[in-house]
DNA sequence: CACACCAAACGCATTACCTCA
DNA sequence: TGTGAGGTAATGCGTTTGGTG
């Protein structure tokens, strides 16, 4: 099984991989793709019966990106036990922050008092920036934001909105590549400072940028989702065909499926004994694979779909092929 | 140590404006 | 030239988190 998945415009600077990696047990065909433009890291696998956790996956990464995967260790590893992985990470987030500022105004202070009908809603000029400084960086910002607004002023007042040039975009795109939240205060600061911007334009910039990582990555899950649904409808009606084809041969040939379980062999597609036919008849979708040393289990437990998805799938062949030549 | 309070930052929904086909 | 769609800066509000008394 192989997705393909686009995000944004694949033609600059994105770079896809396909992957397949092999081993004694299992195989995996995947899709790894990153966007340097965006500093996404989208990384996908289909599991055969295996989980997306293995190693030899990633190392199909471009050095490049190396970086990157490690910024998500921990999105990875929450993904490691799960056989599907379907990720698009903005680099490692910066934790949490809080400082010892001094403060200049609270935003949560007037966002009470506009509640109380205290103050007005806040301008766009951003006259009541509030943010949380030393007392130079205080001066600083707002000399720069003064700097930066004389020309904006006018049009803020106005009621006009500001549009960041193409140069400010890039280079907050550069830094959101490194991390997609603000490291509070400096870097917020450092920002404003070099692109001539206030302070919270730039942290709004980050709320937005963060906001449409997160419904990107939405529109990809919904996608890949839906094919996932597609494939398991394909699947199920196969299976019910499969049924049919069983019950015919339970009903033509009884005698086939009172044999010992010893003298019979392991389905290759589901994995399971002939001897477990009875319960195939039954549900044969959700039982788990039963390992060639283990004994049948009492209460079969329903394994997720990719986990249980027949290996050697392409080369499937129905299970009355095994059950038969089991008698015989 | 538990608790309440506060400030900062964030997420999310929404609005408002701009650009472009 | 008018218009609708899509993009995005900005706003408002609720929640979370960490510091402090």
């Amino acid at each position: 099984m192989e997705l393909g998945l686009s995000l944004g415009d694949s033609s600059k600077d994105s770079k896809e991989f396909k992957f397949s990696t092999k081993n004694s047990n299992s195989e995996h065909h995947g899709t790894a793709m990153t966007n340097k433009q965006d500093g996404l890291v989208f990384c996908m696998a289909l599991g055969l019966n295996s989980t997306f956790g293995n190693q030899e996956s990633l190392e199909n990464y471009n050095q490049d990106d190396d970086q990157t995967l490690q910024g998500s260790d921990d999105h990875q590893e929450k993904s490691m036990g799960t056989p599907v992985q379907l990720d698009l990470l903005p680099l490692a987030p910066v934790p949490r922050h809080t400082g010892s500022p001094l403060r200049v105004s609270g935003r949560s202070e007037n966002s009470s008092l506009r509640q109380l009908g205290l103050l007005q809603p806040v301008v766009a000029s951003g006259s009541a920036e509030e943010e949380v400084l030393s007392a130079n960086d205080v001066m600083e910002a707002e000399r720069t934001s003064s700097r930066a607004s004389d020309e904006d002023e006018n049009s803020h007042k106005s009621g006009k909105k500001l549009r960041l040039s193409k140069e400010q975009s890039a280079y907050l795109e550069e830094n959101f590549k490194e991390h997609s939240t603000l490291n509070p205060q400096k870097q917020k600061l450092a920002l404003a400072k070099q692109l001539n911007l206030r302070p919270r334009q730039v942290e709004v910039w980050f709320q937005n940028r963060r906001a449409r990582t997160k419904l990107k990555q939405t529109e990809v899950d919904c996608e890949y989702l839906k094919r996932i649904c597609d494939s398991l409808t394909e699947e199920n009606r196969r299976l019910h065909k499969e049924l049919q084809e069983l019950r015919a041969l339970n009903s033509s040939n009884p005698f086939c499926m009172q044999l010992p379980a010893t003298t019979l062999t392991m389905c290759p597609s589901c994995e399971r004994v002939a001897a477990a036919a009875t319960t195939l008849t039954t549900t044969p979708a959700t039982n788990p694979p039963i390992s060639k040393t283990s004994t049948i289990e009492s209460t079969p437990k329903v394994i997720p779909f990719p986990l249980f998805r027949p290996r050697f799938y392409p080369f499937f062949r129905s299970p009355s092929h095994y059950h038969q030549s089991a008698s015989s």
